[in-house]
DNA sequence: ATTATTTATGAGTCAACCTCATTTTTGGAG
DNA sequence: CTCCAAAAATGAGGTTGACTCATAAATAAT
């Protein structure tokens, strides 16, 4: 059927608008971005434009939209969930971190504006987040992080980490960093895990205190 | 003479077109608001508003310098510079997002396109988030924290995890939530400060150290 | 009281988003 | 292959809102 190749051709034109878009955007941000520049480079007129997207801001909201959809599949392959959680949320902070770096301007267009299509893209947003949460989760259910934490809190403090350390490596013309996820890492760990020789072995402390303990048995007897 | 009162005169209008520009760009965003709006709030013509500001982003440009500028100086006397430093820190986190709550549109508003002005609202940025890196530092001095801290990326996760948690309280419709500096500060203090009780009672560590020391006076004595 | 200078005004200009009458392309029927 | 209806594309023009500038009002000085 000629139906399905037209779907495609459409589904193509639509990526190279969002594509477009996303450049321009990018470029010189939601006010500097002339609907005609984004015309221009996907090779459209400007009406056209408007038979996709209502207006400028639905255009935005769908650059947007496509990112943090990406952003969500990419995110759920980024890890093995056989891993233990520690493991995870470390992939998942290196993922993140990556991504962000990357398309930095549009990370900060997702937060814009009072108006009603806001709440869209905060779904998209708390569906993203959700694979935190899960690793998280799983982390309890496995007894390996506390059971008493706020999610919420936890997931402000990676997320909130995250992107201001972005910030501030794009700010510094810097690229990825690994000590941020690494030290980001260790605070959660230290703070949210449970201390990990619970079921593994002894800790080199408890083996010197059992060795003392016999020691000073030793020496009491013999004295 | 009537040069200060004039100059009186009009600091007090900027003041006041300040207030009313707040106003209208918090509740309408930056392309909602209406210069229009803006001039009839503030009670003077809209080309008046000119005389003033250069466009519409240098309008915004002084709101927001204006809340960085206030929001440094009361960061300078949220605290008692003799406490701790832990105490500092939370006293500064939980003045830092009372802050950001009450006046979460602007904040919004800092990080914005790509002109050149963006530089000048980073410099504010940056002196304000002085504060924190000061008493990191003087804690540092005093003892009390890890020395080898990476001291933008605890600045990173201070501010990252205020301001999402802000956001985070700000879309449920909540206000201020304390236990957010709570598990903030613990956190900061399980990760970065030095073990309180060196200077309390024994550590574990400290304890094996008497065991052990009797143990060899008592073999010397002994043997 | 008069003049000079500074400050304020709002009607008009212009740029950019968006619409819509017209044109072009597509896809099936004869 | 030709014709036609429906869908898609176009870009000139309407509309809106930021910004300007000639004019007016207010202030300061002589």
């Amino acid at each position: 059927m000629s139906s399905s190749i037209q779907r495609q051709k459409i589904e193509a034109r639509e990526a190279c608008i969002l594509a477009a878009a996303g450049q321009v955007f990018s470029e010189a941000g939601f006010d500097g971005a002339r609907m005609a520049d984004i015309a221009r480079r996907a090779e459209i007129a400007e009406g056209t434009l408007y038979l996709y997207y209502k207006n400028k801001q639905d255009l935005l909201d769908a650059v947007v939209a496509k990112f943090w959809g990406d952003l969500t599949i990419g995110a759920e392959n980024a890890f093995d969930t056989t891993l233990p959680a520690l493991a995870q949320l470390a992939a998942l902070a290196e993922y993140h971190l990556h991504a962000i770096i990357d398309d930095f301007a549009i990370v900060g267009f997702t937060y814009r504006g009072t108006n009603n299509q806001a709440d869209q893209r905060r779904d998209q947003v708390r569906h993203y987040v959700r694979v935190f949460d899960q690793i998280l989760r799983r982390g309890i259910d496995r007894g390996d992080v506390h059971p008493d934490i706020v999610i919420w809190q936890a997931r402000d403090i990676f997320y909130g980490t995250l992107e201001f350390s972005a910030r501030t490596l794009v700010l510094r013309g810097l690229s990825f960093d690994k000590s941020v996820v690494t030290n980001l890492i260790s605070l959660m760990r230290t703070s949210y895990w449970k201390i990990e020789q619970t079921h593994n072995h002894a800790t080199p402390l408890d083996e010197v205190l059992v060795r003392l303990a016999r020691i000073e048995a030793a020496l009491e007897s013999g004295g």
